[in-house]
DNA sequence: GTCCAGACCG
DNA sequence: CGGTCTGGAC
């Protein structure tokens, strides 16, 4: 497909807007155009059901109500707000993005595109979300819902389709006076097809990757190392005998956790950063 | 077992 | 480019 067709895209629209109509989910970050909200909002969604991030992000705006706030809590009580979404490397950009926003630009998160892709933990699909929910601007950009959306719509027999293509109808299909609410409705609609057909469709993507499972991986076991030290100041020894993991496997962890930011040494205990 | 409003490192 | 990262839902 070179272009879809004009009455394709108008059919295609049609069909979104009128599920959403019908079957719009209501979600609190929906509520708000505050910048700060819709960040925190976009980056525990990555990787994240929906469904799963409701209750964590009222928690955790109600603890940390902005930027400034976020900036000068500690890491360990924002870890702790974590705990339960996963990606907990998500947590230490948010604060590092807090500091930043708070040092640089007075606590007002900035819309530029460019500046918001150089922070840590935003790449361009959470900018464009950003900037679509908070500053309701007409951007492009390609998220997993979205992806079986127009997959399932503009390419049902293709194999390996790359989001660069997806993008070119993405741009053309957008609802350039109301970006907000378009991008809410594309992503009912996928999140819909996806319950309906199951992820044939997101398979289709040239991007598609199955997920290891997490049962026994080093996944799980750094999250449970993580979680340990959050709780206690805890000696190398006692995450040894109640990990259960062998001496170098825990170093390992350890060296990385540490590397990212996590974690430090101090004496024979492991504490978290500030 | 497989997935999720992706980002980032090598 | 591929590999990796969290943990709960189904």
């Amino acid at each position: 497909m070179q272009r879809a067709a004009a009455s394709k895209i108008r059919a295609f629209q049609k069909e979104v807007w009128g599920y959403y109509r019908l079957h719009k989910r209501g979600f609190p970050w929906r509520k708000t155009k505050n910048p700060y909200r819709i960040l925190v909002s976009e980056i525990m969604l990555q990787q994240t059901q929906a469904d799963r991030v409701v209750l964590k992000y009222k928690e955790f705006i109600k603890k940390f109500p902005n930027l400034r706030a976020l900036s000068k809590a500690s890491l360990k009580s924002v870890l702790r707000a974590w705990q339960g979404l996963g990606y907990n490397r998500r947590a230490v950009h948010l604060k590092t993005i807090a500091r930043e926003v708070t040092v640089r630009f007075g606590g007002k998160l900035p819309s530029e595109k460019e500046i918001l892709m150089s922070s840590p933990g935003i790449g361009q699909s959470t900018a464009g979300a950003v900037r679509t929910f908070a500053f309701n601007k007409p951007e492009v950009f390609v998220e997993t819902n979205i992806r079986t959306a127009f997959i399932h719509f503009f390419f049902p027999k293709k194999q390996k389709i790359l989001d660069s293509d997806i993008s070119k109808i993405v741009e053309v299909a957008l609802d350039r006076k109301n970006p907000r609410e378009w991008y809410w409705a594309l992503m009912d609609y996928g999140a819909m097809l996806k319950k309906a057909h199951g992820n044939a469709a997101a398979r289709r993507s040239a991007h598609y990757a199955r997920q290891s499972p997490f049962k026994g991986s080093s996944r799980e076991q750094r999250s449970k190392i993580l979680k340990m030290i959050l709780g206690e100041k805890i000696s190398t020894k006692k995450l040894l005998a109640k990990t259960g993991f062998s001496k170098q496997i825990l170093a390992h962890h350890l060296a990385d956790l540490s590397k990212e930011g996590f974690i430090r040494r101090s004496g024979n205990y492991f504490i978290v950063s500030k």
